[in-house]
RNA sequence: GCCUUGGUAGUGUAGCUGGUUAUCAUGAAGCCCUGUCGAGGCUUCGACUCGGGUUCGAAUCCCGGCCAGGGCGCCA
């Protein structure tokens, strides 16, 4: 026996007169006495059936979802269901069988996330899900395509790797064969794929999964998918340009959308401009610097504080709004927000009363608005401007102006190659310790790590990451100093990375390269933030899987064969 | 670790200024129906997250736990 001769999207007016079988699921009966109506469901389509009891015998009860075997006629529809690819044609029912039952389905289209993710598969079975699974799949093979047309090759690099210290935690894995050790799921294929450039690959790519043991978010899960990429003889313009040609291309595929030429900022020109480094480009409202203005008001908050960055906003915005809004920048460590409100040039309300004609006129000068409101944020200068940047990301999403079918690209490059952790007392590695500093400051960086900005950048899609990239370092004593500024002395540095240290040694090309958030762009091509809509099985919050319920306590055989002590006494 | 929002039939919800037979839709079970395609009609079934408190009386008010969503920290 045979199960199908078509699928259930394919038959048409030609198909007419023929005998086919088809199997799939029942989507929906609808039943008139003695005759039925079915559709039949598979991946790729919906297709009527007609069920006459007097033509066709059916042994058992047939309900939703039960997975079924029909063989009959395709026979020409007096009226036409234009909902349907299929639905000039139905097939009249001669033998049906049941392959299997189903129980009542659990979830329908409004249950919750929990329910939906416990039973994925029965979600999935929802066009509009595996449609994107199936869109993911296409863009996949859309950018595995464009990275072999320009002469990459996929490698594939291992999933047991060594722990490293650095950058997030790691997911570890207890080795059986060697008590007492560990490996570590990859974060990112960072350090092989550097290695492999010193292999001679040239130009790798790799669609790799990246493991992370952090908390979650919207747009995080603990193992997430990236394009990850690495080419040799290149500087950060060439590589910026081919990135920029493979995200166009895929815009371009698949929405329609010719994007322009990528718009990029210094990190500087960023926070200064927007308040943040990942800039949402599809509205204008660009933060402003007012310390200059309103260093001498007579006020306290303004006189005593390092910066004052606003924002001027053509709308009144109510007191309750105002009060909403505090509590954002609140959140991002603003002590208040100051504000007033403009009309035909006429300052009221908030702080106003601070401010004499010459402020004011100057106020109105800088921010160009006549009518609206006017917010201030006076504080350091990295508190202002982030919280200023927050303030105006939920202004733009409170006002509509985050347009999903806009596609605002931009890069960010000259980050900072140093940050000062507070808690730790010591300086860190920005993105990561292989960047390589620009060249101004190779000579003298341990002098003056605050300033020291690295040849590595950001790539920014409507005000989500999409991807970091760099320039790596290749000489091994510039790693070595690197590495000993962060906190690892060359006798560490050689015990952790002494592999990649080494390999350096043996004559590596210049080289850098991206590592490209591949549920990221695929969301964000659909609209959506949530990367758990186009991954097949997402986890949940808590980093668990509702559907198999991982993660799981192990069996004490385990326990004693990984020579782990066990916490709990199963 | 912290902040915040929520938790009512299988699913999604109303009620939540204290007293209801706890609303509606969907679903499920059963019946009717030979042209439906969001089928229709009738009947039935099914729920207040857990613990404590206030009260004559708690889905409703208070406290705590658990669970889930969003965020901060964290995450190149």
């Amino acid at each position: 026996m045979y199960y199908r001769t078509h699928n259930c999207s394919e038959l048409r007016l030609d198909n007419v007169g023929q005998n086919v079988v088809l199997s799939g699921w029942i989507d929906k009966i609808r039943t008139h006495g003695q005759i039925s109506f079915i559709d039949l469901r598979d991946r790729f389509g919906k297709t009527q059936l007609v069920l006459n009891l007097d033509d066709c015998d059916v042994s058992d009860d047939l309900k939703k979802e039960y997975v079924i075997r029909v063989e009959g006629i395709v026979a020409k529809k007096e009226v036409a269901n234009e909902n349907l690819e299929t639905g000039e044609i139905e097939v009249k029912v001669s033998q049906l069988k049941i392959i299997n039952k189903a129980l009542a389905l659990p979830i329908d289209e409004n249950a919750s996330d929990e329910m939906r993710l416990k039973y994925r598969y029965i979600d999935l079975r929802k066009k509009e899900n595996m449609d994107k699974i199936v869109f993911r799949y296409n863009v996949i093979k859309h950018v595995r395509e464009y990275f072999d047309k320009n002469g990459f090759i996929e490698i594939e690099t291992p999933m047991l790797v060594k722990p490293t210290p650095e950058g997030a935690r790691d997911y570890v894995v207890p080795s059986r064969v060697n008590p007492g050790k560990f490996y570590a799921l990859p974060q990112s294929p960072q350090l092989y794929k550097q290695i492999s450039m010193i292999a001679g690959a040239d130009r790798y790519f790799q669609v790799a999964r990246c493991l992370r043991d952090e908390d979650l978010r919207a747009d995080r899960q603990p193992e997430h998918t990236q394009f990850d990429f690495e080419m040799s003889f290149v500087n950060s313009d060439e590589i910026r340009e081919f990135a920029e040609g493979l995200m166009k291309s895929v815009v371009l595929k698949f929405k329609g959308i010719k994007v322009d030429d990528f718009k990029t900022f210094s990190y500087e020109e960023a926070m200064e401009r927007y308040g943040c480094d990942k800039p949402d480009l599809r509205f204008d409202l660009e933060l402003i610097n007012f310390s200059e203005i309103l260093k001498n008001t007579g006020f306290g908050v303004f006189d005593d504080a390092q910066t004052i960055y606003g924002l001027a906003v053509e709308k009144d915005f109510s007191r309750k709004e105002i009060d909403a809004l505090t509590e954002v920048v609140k959140i991002y460590k603003a002590k208040g927000l100051a504000y007033v409100k403009v009309s035909d040039g006429n300052f009221d309300g908030g702080v106003s009363k601070f401010l004499n004609e010459d402020i004011k006129n100057k106020i109105i000068e800088k921010s160009k608005i006549k009518n609206g409101t006017i917010f201030f944020v006076a504080d350091k200068k990295k508190v202002a401007r982030t919280s200023m940047g927050e303030l105006r990301n939920k202004i733009g999403l409170d006002l509509g102006l985050k347009d999903p079918d806009k596609f605002k690209f931009c890069w960010v490059k000259d980050f900072p190659l140093f940050s000062y952790n507070d808690e730790e007392e010591k300086w860190e590695p920005e993105h990561h310790m292989f960047s390589m500093p620009k060249e101004e400051f190779v000579e003298d960086f341990e002098k003056r790590p605050g300033e020291v900005l690295g040849d590595l950048w950001d790539l920014v899609l409507n005000g989500t990451e999409l991807a970091s990239g760099s320039i790596r370092i290749t000489s091994p004593d510039l790693q070595k100093r690197i590495m000993k500024f962060v906190g690892f002395p060359e006798d560490e540095a050689m015990e952790k990375f002494g592999f990649l240290l080494n390999a350096y040694n043996y004559g590596a090309p210049v080289h850098g390269g991206m590592g490209l958030g591949a549920d990221r762009i695929i969301a964000l091509l659909l609209g959506t933030n949530d990367i758990r809509e186009v991954i097949a099985y997402p986890k949940n919050k808590n980093a668990q899987c509702p559907m198999d319920g991982s993660p799981a306590n192990i069996y004490k055989k385990q326990y004693e064969e990984l020579f782990i002590k066990s916490t709990n006494n199963e």
